[in-house]
DNA sequence: GTCCAGGCGTCAA
DNA sequence: TTGACGCATGGA
């Protein structure tokens, strides 16, 4: 067991993992346990320091995005003349955007559509339990996120069982996509327009749902994924009127820039916490 | 009972 | 190109 140590003016454990970026992760009384694809860590804030426990650390290290300078991000959030803008990035300043697996991306957010967190958490965990691996580590059992080879038997049963509904028919779908050789590994050297029109293509994946794959699973960070909470933060806080999501997208792209990502989830966050 | 959730596909105009 | 509508499910 290793552990990587980190300041945590720029990392608030609680915002990151309840943001709406990673649905597998467990609140324990010191901490947090994080899952990704089949890896495990431990995670606490003691004092004004970070640290993550794990067997995989140069893993985490990439996941929790620690080579990002946030400061930077932080302050050119905290100069915009927006004032939802300065609000939402001064509670949210500890959100780090998470550098996740774009295969286990793709599986959530085709489930999150017309979703609820509480919910889209479940039926996560209902297909992890249900098809990946039992695994033991120092701080309990767990069951790893499924290779796509064990989904490839899986049938539309088994994931209306998980609570999918109607979109269960999407993520078999996509599941039969994969085993006809759909690669994900060959996107992850392309351009955010060139994985953009990949995964458009996936029933299932719209403008939102894409532009949450690109942000958390290819690390695309002028993205703009606008949900009903963003559309909401729009029209009341930005008065705009567009009612097209795709150009609500592209009217904050052109306003934040590269910085896009980080700001949509201060934004996401916020408005969530304070309705 | 009604409304809503990290929306999308389909179809009519 | 745009707008309305249906869609499974569970919690508030």
């Amino acid at each position: 067991m290793q552990v990587i140590q980190f300041s945590d003016e720029f990392f608030d454990i609680k915002a990151t993992l309840t943001c709406g970026q990673i649905f597998r992760y467990e609140k324990l009384d010191n901490g947090y346990r994080v899952f990704s694809l089949d890896k495990d860590c431990f995670i606490e804030n003691i004092d004004d320091k970070v640290y993550v426990h794990t067997l995989y650390p140069e893993y985490f290290y990439n996941f929790f995005d620690l080579d990002t300078n946030y400061a930077k991000i932080y302050n050119f959030a905290k100069s915009q003349k927006s004032q939802v803008v300065v609000d939402a990035s001064k509670m949210a300043k500890g959100i780090r955007i998470l550098r996740q697996d774009a295969y286990e991306m793709i599986v959530s957010f085709i489930i999150s559509q017309n979703n609820n967190i509480p919910k889209i958490k479940k039926s996560i965990e209902y297909i992890c339990t249900n098809a990946g691996e039992q695994k033991i580590s120092k701080y309990g059992k767990f069951y790893t996120f499924p290779t796509k080879e064990q989904l490839y038997d899986k049938d539309i049963t088994f994931y209306k069982n998980a609570g999918l509904g109607y979109r269960a028919e999407y993520l078999f779908n996509f599941i039969k996509m994969l085993k006809n050789g759909f690669d994900i590994d060959a996107l992850k050297n392309m351009s955010k327009n060139e994985i953009y029109s990949k995964i458009i293509s996936i029933k299932g994946v719209g403008e939102k749902v894409a532009n949450c794959i690109l942000l958390f699973g290819f690390y695309k960070t002028k993205s703009f994924p606008v949900d009903t909470w963003i559309e909401k933060i729009y029209k009341e806080d930005f008065k705009g009127s567009l009612t097209d999501r795709a150009k609500i997208t592209k009217y904050f792209i052109d306003e934040f820039k590269e910085y896009s990502g980080y700001i949509q989830q201060y934004l996401f966050y916020y408005k969530r916490s304070i309705k």
